[in-house]
DNA sequence: GGGAAAGCGGAGCGGCGCTCCGTTCGGATG
DNA sequence: CATCCGAACGGAGCGCCGCTCCGCTTTCCC
């Protein structure tokens, strides 16, 4: 879904320098929107503070979620590459799993309204829970996997379910003092243990 | 908020006949459209189907909250008085709140979106939120109280912070199939329980 | 320098929530 | 039954929003 990589000697005509100037300001002005009125934001309000006109907008990201997803691309991909990592540093598969649900935890929460974006159903949101699925549905799966064969985890688990039941938890989570989702995900992780022996 | 019930002899005025009629007939087509269009269905949808002119909907019901509140009131009141029953029903403490929570998810799964609404933020939401809150929080309160003081759950357990996180996991439980909201709160119930010992 | 193609921008459309006020109608009164 | 008045009605209208479409501008290759 719209790579932006480009390599330095492709035939391919290269993108227009002002193209990709309203490209970066584009990010940088849905960045500190995002933050201050959330991710579904007007799109004219993100427009305006990049300084372009709608039509830009539309052309460098036909739906709203094409332009989440590459306002939070980076961290995205942060939180996909520790999960390996920690398997490896961790000392057990459970710990490096929790340290890892953190991680994904912390990303959810402190982007303003980005758990509720991924649940929405409205239509053009659709693609932003598939582009969170298809990059850290796969670590889940391995870390998950692991901490099962480990013994740790009870067998059957679904990592989908798991992953999709946490991302629903972190929903108001940065904005009700009553609640902190990382309570009830760290009881959530007591659910999910294998008990002690059998 | 928003009393329906009339005593027979009360000096104020009745309500006209023809504005019980209208306040009936938006319940009806309220029901209708929100099962087969979710409960954030065009105003103008559900004042169409009850015949009447969108005056008449605000007049009736001020907020979208209000008419959703109207619509669901007796499932939460049953739902609500279920409590105390299962508590004197069931063998334990826990198997009561077990049961009652299941009772609890059929309400918002069943309903198409109700969880959905519970948690968005959008203003006039804010009162569905509250009205779910009074009348079940102290039910859950006094369940899992019943549940901690017979040692089955671990005390410290934040009875709200359980409802909202139960309520934030039946979002999207009714759309796709890989994910039942039921097995995840079964996981969070067993993250509850106590250690059988010390 | 010149011209084609890539990119730009915002007027405009349809849909929505909500208000406001001229019109209608129910029902108490004599 | 005729009268009256305030409760109730309804929908035109306003502002906001997402999204499209097309005439204009800019870039860049030769």
């Amino acid at each position: 879904m719209a790579g932006v990589e480009q390599s330095p000697q492709t035939p391919a005509r290269a993108k227009r320098a002002d193209a990709r100037r309203n490209q970066q300001k584009l990010l940088d002005a849905a960045a500190e929107v995002f933050v201050s009125s959330g991710v579904d934001a007007p799109i004219r309000e993100i427009a305006s503070r990049a300084g372009v006109g709608m039509g830009t907008i539309y052309r460098h990201f036909p739906t709203r979620a094409d332009l989440v997803i590459a306002v939070f691309r980076h961290q995205v991909e942060e939180c996909a590459e520790a999960g390996p990592r920690l398997l490896a540093e961790e000392d057990s598969p459970f710990a490096a799993l929790r340290r890892w649900i953190g991680l994904f935890v912390d990303l959810l929460v402190t982007k303003h309204g980005l758990a509720e974006a991924l649940h929405s159903e409205a239509e053009g949101f659709a693609s932003l829970h598939a582009y969170f699925l298809d990059r850290l549905l796969p670590v889940a799966e391995q870390l998950l996997g692991a901490a099962v064969d480990a013994g740790e985890v009870r067998p059957g688990t679904q990592p989908y379910e798991l992953m999709r039941g946490i991302g629903n938890l972190c929903v108001g989570g940065d904005t009700d003092p009553r609640y902190d989702p990382r309570r009830l995900i760290e009881l959530l992780l007591r659910g999910i243990q294998a008990p002690p022996a059998a």
